[in-house]
RNA sequence: GGAGGAAUGGCAGAGUGGUCGAAUGCGGCAGUCUUGAAAACUGUUGAGGGUCACACCUCCGGGGGUUCGAAUCCCUCUUCCUCCGCCA
């Protein structure tokens, strides 16, 4: 969420940002503003009424402690309304408080300033292409056709046990999966992430702290009888490890990576375009988190697509990298760079990775902050980034690794997966 | 799942109705001493709201209550510990 010092100091520059996603944000801004004053106003009356009963407490404890309980009698009689004025004005105070979250839950982050206008995917901008897109036999097949003949994926049989869109990996085709996760967490450790293992369940307030709440509620599974929610991606339990944290300077950068499954209802999503892995309920994913200090988080963010870069490069897998446009822009984040690969079979891209700086929009939710060189608390910035996603970088792999003669398995997960070759 | 105990500042730990935002120790920061470091000594050190700055207000796991007044009493929830049961 935007800090409210923010909008107060900047309110233009905010509604003029936000039309890059395509919203008027002026109406969100002015009532934010107005809830504002109001809360404060209640504030200063209640503080103000609060001040007078504390002192009329006071006075009457001394009068009770030189045994003038006659005269303490009397002032009690005044703390009466003080009383009643106070819890009135206390929730006044509360409800314009929770009217004031609620409004700032509803404003996304405000988009940097190297961000695309646009409406759509299509208004993303290409900032980088790398790999040749290998030209492939003729009767190249869809890697969901391919894990039929190779019988190394069954979506049926995920079908049967749970679900459309719960897959099951089978022979080398799990065993692919396991060299993925290792390959992907010893890349990011390798490159100064520490490994974490983190539930896969989260509290309300976790989902509250990387903004999948309020903002997306439906996506997300959730467990009514113990009110927890299965993660949609590492990004919420790993950000939120430092929930409520006041850093020091000395400890910038955090860096954490951790492999974790991902959950999502995708709720709304049909057609040809889910087909296979395109899109599932769950799937696997190594995630990358950084926490950073503000003068320092683009030059992360840069960091973290270099680093990503470098592995698909590994994976000899061509991939463009796209900057996203305001519109297609995730509600959290102020600057996202996607990353995809070229599905030859399919003859279309497949994002893989989408790495992201937040700002202070997820530290403000987190009370994720550091002490400055004066001794002050100031908002850290969270990144994150997948490093990557499983199953399209599968795809990939099955589809632009086809040969008539089996599935070539890249050179570098030659010894993580034990063969060479899926046929 | 059943029975009992507990939750206080970064950590440890006092505080059982008034002047307590909270003793003390450790840790952190600054300084003195030292060629430097350590030790010792001195000072300082929770968070948030509010203000130009003060004042002032809130916070002792969360929520509610009793009281003129609550860290302290009551209710409730959550978490942790011990014992029993179950169990990978």
């Amino acid at each position: 969420m935007l800090q409210l010092q923010v909008i107060r100091d900047r309110k233009e520059d905010i509604i003029r940002a936000l039309t890059k996603r395509n919203i008027d944000a002026t109406a969100l801004v002015e009532n934010v503003l107005r809830l504002d004053e109001k809360r404060r106003a209640t504030q200063t009356r209640l503080d103000t009424t609060l001040a007078e009963s504390n002192a009329l407490s006071k006075e009457i404890g001394m009068l009770f402690k030189t045994g003038k309980a006659q005269e303490a009698n009397l002032l009690k009689e005044k703390t009466g309304q003080l009383k009643e004025d106070s819890k009135k004005l206390g929730e006044d105070l509360n409800t314009t408080t929770d009217e004031l979250q609620n409004v700032l839950y509803q404003i996304p982050n405000v988009p940097h300033e190297s961000v695309p206008a646009g409406n759509t995917e299509e208004d993303n901008e290409e900032v980088f292409q790398e790999g040749d897109i290998p030209t492939l036999q003729t009767n190249a097949l869809p890697h969901w056709e391919l894990a039929k003949k190779y019988d190394i994926i069954d979506f049926e049989l995920g079908v049967k046990i749970t679900g459309a869109g719960f897959p099951v990996y089978k022979g080398k085709g799990a065993r692919l999966q396991r060299a993925l996760i290792s390959y992907f967490l010893d890349k990011n450790t390798e490159a100064g992430y520490t490994e974490i293992q983190v539930p896969h369940l989260v509290n309300e307030a976790s989902g509250y702290g990387t903004g999948q709440l309020p903002d997306k509620e439906g996506q997300m599974y959730h467990i009514a009888a113990d009110d927890l929610y299965l993660i949609p991606t590492a990004e919420v339990p790993v950000t939120n490890l430092l929930r409520g944290e006041i850093l020091s300077q000395k400890d910038f950068p955090l860096r954490y990576t951790a492999y974790t499954p991902c959950f999502r209802r995708e709720a709304g999503s049909y057609g040809a375009h889910v087909r296979g892995l395109n899109r599932l309920h769950q799937f696997d994913k190594v995630e990358i988190v950084r926490v950073e200090h503000p003068t320092n988080s683009y030059e992360a963010l840069d960091g973290m697509v270099a680093h990503v870069k470098q592995i698909l490069r590994e994976l000899k897998l061509p991939y463009r990298i796209l900057r996203l446009c305001g519109g297609d822009l995730g509600f959290t984040s102020a600057l996202t760079y996607d990353f995809e690969v070229f599905s030859t079979a399919q003859d279309r891209w497949l994002e893989i990775s989408s790495v992201s700086n937040f700002e202070t929009y997820q530290a403000n939710r987190l009370k994720l902050r550091y002490k400055d060189e004066n001794g002050k608390s100031q908002l850290a910035h969270t990144l994150n980034g997948s490093s990557l996603a499983l199953p399209r970088v599968l795809a990939g792999i099955l589809e632009n690794y086809q040969t008539p003669d089996g599935i070539q398995i890249p050179e570098v997960l030659v010894p993580y997966c034990g063969f060479e070759m899926i046929n």
